[in-house]
RNA sequence: GCGGGCGUGGCGGAACUGGCAGACGCAGCGGACUUAAAAUCCGCAGGCCGCAAGGCCGUGAGGGUUCGAGUCCCUCCGCCCGUACCA
């Protein structure tokens, strides 16, 4: 028995060497194997990886190999998402220039991502910010503008009146600026923005054809777009006198058919019509003011009351001449959806109804079941909203009574469009992408501002617009804005001073078209054609389910936008999208509540201890690691005290992918003994003498132990295809369990066919578990005298014989209860196996006196004995 | 509110198209080796009753379909995620 332990920190680094000496993971195009694209969620350069970064690149990286070892040609590319705000507070915190910081902080996690062994193809590494990747960004934003696919436009943004920036709404934490803590305001400001809703249904109908995207990732971009649809019409307007008010008052519903029902009419606190009346009116100017300065929280929006305020105005029923709706200014209507004005039908919209209660209005309800008559028909404290019930009839409504509410919004769009005041209409939830920041550290906008010719695009001969490097960040605001110099310049067109657009792109565009970058990275084009043929769309992409939304709409976008550009030939960059859980961990705390880091505490005596201070922890729930709650372990330390592959496998066992998975010591240390088993089982194994040639009997112990190897062969391939690593990962626990018992029955003096089954099992287990845990398999396969890498040895393929079984064990049951079990040929006939069935001792005993009623036999499976 | 998902031993999880529930791992218990410990190896292990053979119960709860249900259908309960004045 071997005690030579396995130490990774001395063969890790020796194999890394080598598959970078030997190119493993270096893609051409020039290859006659069938391509296979496998991409990560590129890393934000924070400094240091963390474990969700480990289990994602693990994923892809298993993938990878598998792939390469099955003959394809694999792209496995990693890059940087190197642009945005953590650059830049480091830069206002320690003063390091974001740049400075950016890059180095590259160079250590690409480190960290070497040691673990991940086999991505370096040469074709960049990062966001690197002048050779923004320049296209920039040449294909200015194609973006001829296509008509930019706009520039005022638009309403989170205002941080501190940091003097647009804040995106994720960065507003209950109304306030997450890092100046000032209260948000809401202000107009001109804006670029690239027109997504220009391929709304587009982007909605590909969903549909995404089947290999989670059903989950498809249902929130759906909801996320919002498509409705309904009826655009007009209100004509009359003043308090009765005159008529000059310009109709379009609105937007989805509900035509409750038009009888309307009660008043409502616009946005920011519509212009507010706006209009508020300028000479104080009490409008003040709740406008309030509406503004409540914020976009959701918290503020869920505590908000329904709150309104009369404009001096009534809007004429579009079917009743002679009826006058109220017109208010009211806190629930959003600017921007739709018209920015509704009509209000308390009896059938909630939010209607608490507005009409809370100001007295009528509630006339126009739709009402079936089997209740009209004046039974009564709306107490909840609105009747459905609309799609078939036992629901119009009422009310005049010509429309008696229909149902499908049949009513047809007929009430008809008579719209034959008055000449409205028409059908789709409304989209979606909104255009803002992509200005005021920002330092992103992609410069390459447009010039003349006062004389206006908007001016930068020549693409002038690209890159690059940063300059000698900034301050001493001031709140956008260091761009207040460089002394850079904004000045001449225009391309008239020659005239002008100035440079000052705000940057919103970092997501960085990773809108990077996967396309990676076909060709060095390209003197945004994307060689060829190459982006030959490796598009990515086969499979891996990452978090936090970019569901944002990252991966904007990529589907952006590729449909490239494609009308010509930058690439497709719509659909990702053909299959896999979403990864979260590395979560236990939670410590000391009695006073702080939090404790895990390699503080210490269990013993059945209790959890500080190890410094002796005080006792309280463990707490499991959570997502995060800093603030100290609940992080730092891969780079489990990579020293474990080597990489343990650190790899385990965050493959037990849990599904795309499930969360908890890290706990104990479990490393489990993954740590087995790497430890595997090892002395190889290294016993190889010493074994071996037959010269394959036997030609082989017992059958050898014999169940070969079945077992190449049965395990056949689950783990299937099991990696489907990306269930943990099932191939407790097949192979299973497998060496197997070789294991073989081994030990053995002794040291196997027999010749059993040292060829332990050696053949030997040299599989390796090459299975070789995507997993790389580093082993390599020096279990030179250890077992097999010359070059398992990286380039084919996968294997198992022996169809050996997967075939003679005998079957089936279960017999009695009333569905199972009696006992029997091994029958595995094509006996149904008669012989109920024969045998019967004969059992158990089964007789649990008949009995009964009568048997039936025998059914599912051959293979099972036999139930029917009795009674 | 709406949308999606999930509920299986002490824990993470297996269980194909309805066919032996609990694979595999973690934790646990017993044993071997050892002066001792670590490491390693062997064994046990859903619950209840029983010395045992064996029996009964068991996949959130209740009902249904079926020879047979963790899996399908209905009702309910609980948890998680997403999203929300979207007219």
């Amino acid at each position: 028995m071997s005690s030579k332990r396995y130490s990774p920190a001395e063969v890790e680094p020796k194999w890394q060497k080598a598959w970078e000496e030997a190119g493993i993971a270096k893609a051409g195009e020039d290859s006659d194997r069938p391509k296979f694209y496998v991409l990560e969620m590129f890393p934000y350069p924070s400094g240091r990886i963390h474990m969700g970064h480990v289990r994602n690149y693990t994923l892809g990286d298993v993938l990878a190999r598998y792939k390469r070892a099955r003959g394809f040609n694999v792209l496995h590319p990693m890059g940087w998402d190197a642009f945005g705000m953590p650059a830049e507070n480091a830069a206002m915190q320690k003063g390091v220039h974001p740049k400075k910081w950016t890059y180095e902080n590259i160079a250590h996690m690409k480190g960290q991502l070497k040691r673990l062994g991940f086999s991505l193809d370096w040469s074709r590494e960049f990062a966001t910010c690197d002048p050779d990747y923004y320049r296209h960004e920039q040449a294909m934003f200015l194609d973006f503008m001829d296509a008509g696919l930019v706009e520039r436009k005022t638009s309403l943004v989170n205002w941080d009146p501190v940091d003097q920036t647009v804040l995106a709404n994720e960065q507003v934490i209950d109304g306030r600026g997450w890092r100046s803590g000032a209260l948000v305001e809401k202000r107009e400001l001109d804006q670029w923005f690239l027109k997504i809703t220009h391929y709304a249904e587009d982007l909605l109908a590909g969903l549909d054809a995404l089947e290999n995207w989670p059903e989950k990732v498809k249902v929130m971009q759906r909801n996320w777009i919002g498509k409705s649809e309904g009826a655009r019409f007009s209100f004509t307007l009359v003043d308090e006198k009765g005159d008529e008010w000059p310009g109709p008052l379009p609105v937007f519903t989805t509900r035509p058919d409750t038009l009888f029902g309307a009660s008043f009419v409502a616009v946005s606190p920011d519509h212009p019509l507010t706006k209009k009346f508020a300028e000479n009116d104080s009490g409008i100017a003040a709740f406008v003011r309030e509406c503004a300065a409540l914020g976009t929280s959701e918290e503020a929006i869920e505590k908000a009351e329904k709150k309104g305020i009369r404009l001096p105005l009534f809007a004429i029923h579009p079917f009743r001449p002679d009826v006058k709706l109220p017109v208010y200014a009211a806190n629930f209507v959003l600017m921007t959806y739709g018209e920015g004005a509704i009509f209000g039908c308390p009896a059938h919209d909630q939010r209607d109804l608490d507005f009409a209660r809370k100001y007295g209005l009528p509630v006339i309800p126009v739709v009402c079941p079936k089997d209740t008559p009209p004046e039974g028909c009564e709306i107490g404290d909840e609105a009747l909203t459905d609309s799609e019930r078939d036992d629901l009839v119009m009422i009310n409504s005049e010509w429309m009574n008696g229909l149902t509410p499908k049949q009513a919004k047809e007929a009430a769009i008809r008579k719209l469009e034959e008055m000449g005041i409205g028409q059908r209409q789709v409304n989209y939830r979606l909104r255009d992408w803002g992509v200005s920041r005021q920002r330092y550290w992103g992609c410069p906008i390459p447009v010039i501002h003349c006062p004389e010719c206006g908007i001016v695009k930068v020549p693409k001969e002038d690209l890159p617009v690059t940063l300059p490097e000698d900034v301050t960040f001493d001031a709140p605001g956008n260091p761009l804005d207040r460089h002394p110099t850079w904004k000045h310049v001449k225009c391309p067109q008239c020659g005239a001073d002008a100035q440079r657009e000052t705000d940057t792109f919103d970092t997501f565009i960085d990773s809108s078209w990077y996967y396309a970058r990676f076909c060709s990275p060095h390209a003197e084009e945004p994307v060689d054609p060829d190459k982006a043929k030959y490796w598009m769309p990515v086969d499979q992409y891996i990452g978090g389910i936090e970019h569901a939304i944002l990252h991966l709409l904007y990529s589907r976008f952006f590729a449909r936008a490239m494609k009308d550009t010509g930058h690439l030939h497709l719509k659909e960059p990702f053909a299959a999208l896999f979403t990864q859980g979260m590395v979560v961990h236990e939670t410590y705390k000391t009695e006073s509540g702080e939090w404790v880091e895990p390699s503080l505490v210490e269990r013993r005596d059945g209790g959890l201890f500080h190890r410094e201070t002796g005080e006792r922890i309280i463990a707490g729930p499991v959570e997502k690691m995060s800093k603030s709650k100290k609940n992080v372990i730092d891969p780079e330390a489990i990579v020293e005290k474990y080597g990489a592959d343990t650190a790899r496998w385990f965050i493959l066992s037990d849990s599904p992918p795309e499930r969360d998975i908890e890290w706990t010591e104990a479990g490393v240390e489990g993954a740590w003994r087995f790497v430890q088993r595997v090892w002395r089982m190889i290294d016993d194994i190889a010493d074994m003498a071996i037959p010269a040639e394959r036997p030609a009997e082989f017992g059958p112990d050898a014999l169940a132990l070969r079945q077992a190897a190449h049965r395990a062969l056949a689950e783990v391939t299937k099991d990696i295809e489907k990306l269930r690593f943990n099932r191939a990962i407790a097949r192979i626990h299973e497998l060496v369990n197997s070789m294991g018992e073989a081994l030990r029955e053995a002794a040291d003096a196997p027999s010749p066919d059993m040292a060829f089954a332990l050696r053949e099992a030997a040299e599989l287990l390796v090459r299975m578990f070789a995507p997993m845990m790389p580093h082993l398999a390599e020096e279990c396969w030179r250890r077992l005298g097999k010359d070059g890498l398992v990286a380039q040895t084919p996968w294997p393929e198992p022996e169809p014989a050996l997967l075939k079984q003679d005998t079957v064990k089936m279960a017999v049951q009695v009333n569905g209860k199972r009696r006992t079990e029997i091994e029958v040929p595995k094509d006996a006939p149904n008669e012989e196996i109920e024969k045998l069935a019967l004969a059992q001792e158990p089964v007789q005993r649990a008949i009995g006196e009964k009568q048997v009623r039936r025998v059914i036999v599912v051959p293979g499976r099972i036999v139930n004995v029917v009795v009674g």
